[in-house]
DNA sequence: CTGAAAGCGCTAACAC
DNA sequence: GTGTTAGCGCTTTCAG
């Protein structure tokens, strides 16, 4: 039990063909349904293969065939919860069609981002399914060296999955106005974000003449809030806030309440994405539904299907989500 | 640029080779840092290399030399965001060291978990990492095929990566007691899991003889709270709350509070793994801190030093983390 | 229906 | 110092 470590020589092709006395070529045949092979090999094989415990060595058949069936994820940032989910999903989706991933973080860094498109290449992923930091040229994904499906942001020349975000910021304006609210704060998110400015955009096309932005600020998507964005919450002269994803939103309340306005009573507070989190929190977080799940799968989906395209039906593919308002309790009437 | 996706025949040896005028040995020689080449030819060679864009391919270098220089990560639910910080210290740990990882998300089942391990192997991964779901025998954990890492579910002779779960339960108990504290409920983690279980003992065992449980339940680490927690919280019985996890412990004070019951006046509840939110909620969450980074840091040294030891060396590794308790306001004077 | 054999791209003896 | 060459384990064409 407490044997070497190093791998040990395994049970080849060549073992099993010994064994069952055929030659590797018919073992091969065999267990990959190909070739016309009498049942009663077939079965002989088969025994031995199981007998012997044998497994294929991807890394041989990876050579000899060029192709890997591994994909690569990359994307910014693991510990937000909204990229956990969209991992999950597409790890999941991988592992049912028989692919693997590779995951890299990238930590939000462009450097690493640029570095893992090279790195998945050199180890032969097949494909490679990334969530860039931002709209940056991406200059790695040379998608003529293989396929790229880019998600959220919008690329030239390469597959793309995202979600409406334009029309989620308008859906928040709408419902912001219903209940009354005239004046607003916004806590964006980075504006070099395709994403972050379309629910930016959104929200501001959505707003009629009579409503005003009093303040207004880029954000990092993240929970650390800034100073500069805690001495706008501070001043407390908005009735609404909109924020540019659920994790500012989250900060912001956690903010809003240690000094004493209450949410949603004093001002109204919205975020985007509708992480797990955001039903769970007090007030419950009215927020922008993203398709989440449907996205990670959809783009294993068009990778695969580029993977296993033929020249002809090239075609670039850009699937857009719909997305949804999710009204809970950090929204209230004026 | 919308060129054909297939791979497309990438640089090899060989045309750097050719393009530098010596032999692919030469070329590997100088590429693998290796063996004496003059700084003249390095030189030409380190060019034509650059220039033809080479890459290595690691499937070819994989089968040569019985090692991939990748890791197999599987943990079962990367939505929980303990496991997320957890995958992501592993990930940036095993990119610094030029590991790539396999990363499989087991949702928890056996099966998968089972065929993941299986799956592993046969990729060709150097040695995998595993948070198991519970201390049910792993089975496929066979170390003396590859070295296995173990966090948190102590598994006979595999190297483990764990905290100190029972003095964090100890911690607790202590605590909450010097509040004052007598009558208590627990929602503990499911008992089949070791680190759940010392969690539990620790606090049982740190409570004095005038403390009393009045009820105890098991439940699964997530956040979607059974009916059955759901009566017991509803009764209000009890001034504090042990719940297995953070996760638990949100879903609880939600419950809690769209009850009318407040948290920490009328009682307080604690967590245990101190997650990202647990300082972000509010009440702020008491809860256990695990150094969640430090034992994916961890798991990936094992793992590595593992690999590259002499057989000699060979002693199973049990690393023990220390826990921390985190006063915040879910925990009051009774 | 089955087998022999040619490589896939790379590393590392071993020659020169 | 540099080149020749033998495989690593596998798939697949081509003979038989």
């Amino acid at each position: 039990m407490a044997g070497l470590h190093r791998r040990k020589s395994r049970v080849t092709l060549h073992d099993v063909a010994h064994d069952a006395g055929v030659s590797i070529a018919t073992v091969s045949y065999v267990l990959n349904k190909r070739g016309s092979v009498s049942e009663e090999v077939r079965k002989k094989v088969r025994r031995s293969a199981k007998n012997l415990g044998y497994q294929q060595n991807r890394a041989a058949r990876a050579m000899k065939m060029g192709r890997s069936s591994i994909i690569g994820l990359v994307i910014p940032n693991i510990e937000n919860p909204f990229f956990a989910t969209l991992a999950q999903s597409v790890l999941l989706e991988s592992q049912r069609r028989n692919y693997q991933v590779f995951l890299v973080d990238t930590e939000g860094s462009h450097e690493s981002e640029e570095k893992a498109m090279q790195g998945l290449v050199a180890q032969g992923v097949d494909g490679i399914i990334v969530f860039p930091i931002d709209d940056s040229a991406l200059k790695s994904a040379k998608s003529d060296q293989l396929p790229v499906v880019v998600l959220d942001r919008d690329t030239p020349n390469l597959d793309l999955v995202q979600a409406e975000y334009y029309a989620g910021g308008r859906k928040l304006a709408e419902h912001l106005q219903a209940l009354g609210h005239k004046r607003f704060g916004m806590l964006e998110g980075p504006q070099v974000v395709t994403s972050a400015r379309d629910r930016s955009r959104g929200f501001l096309d959505g707003l009629s003449k009579t409503s005003k932005i009093v303040w207004q600020q880029e954000h990092p998507f993240s929970m650390e809030l800034s100073k500069s964005a805690e001495a706008l919450l501070k001043k407390n002269n908005v009735s609404a806030i909109f924020c540019g994803n659920d994790l500012i939103a989250l900060a912001a309340i956690a903010y809003l309440k240690n000094n004493d306005i209450r949410v949603p009573q004093d001002v109204s507070v919205t975020g985007f994405d509708d992480i797990q989190f955001a039903r769970m929190m007090s007030p419950t977080l009215t927020t922008v539904h993203m398709p989440v799940a449907k996205m990670g799968v959809e783009a294993v989906n068009v990778l695969i299907r580029r993977l296993e395209e033929t020249e002809a039906e090239r075609t670039r593919s850009r699937i857009v989500l719909d997305v949804e308002l999710i009204v809970r309790e950090s929204t209230a009437p004026i």
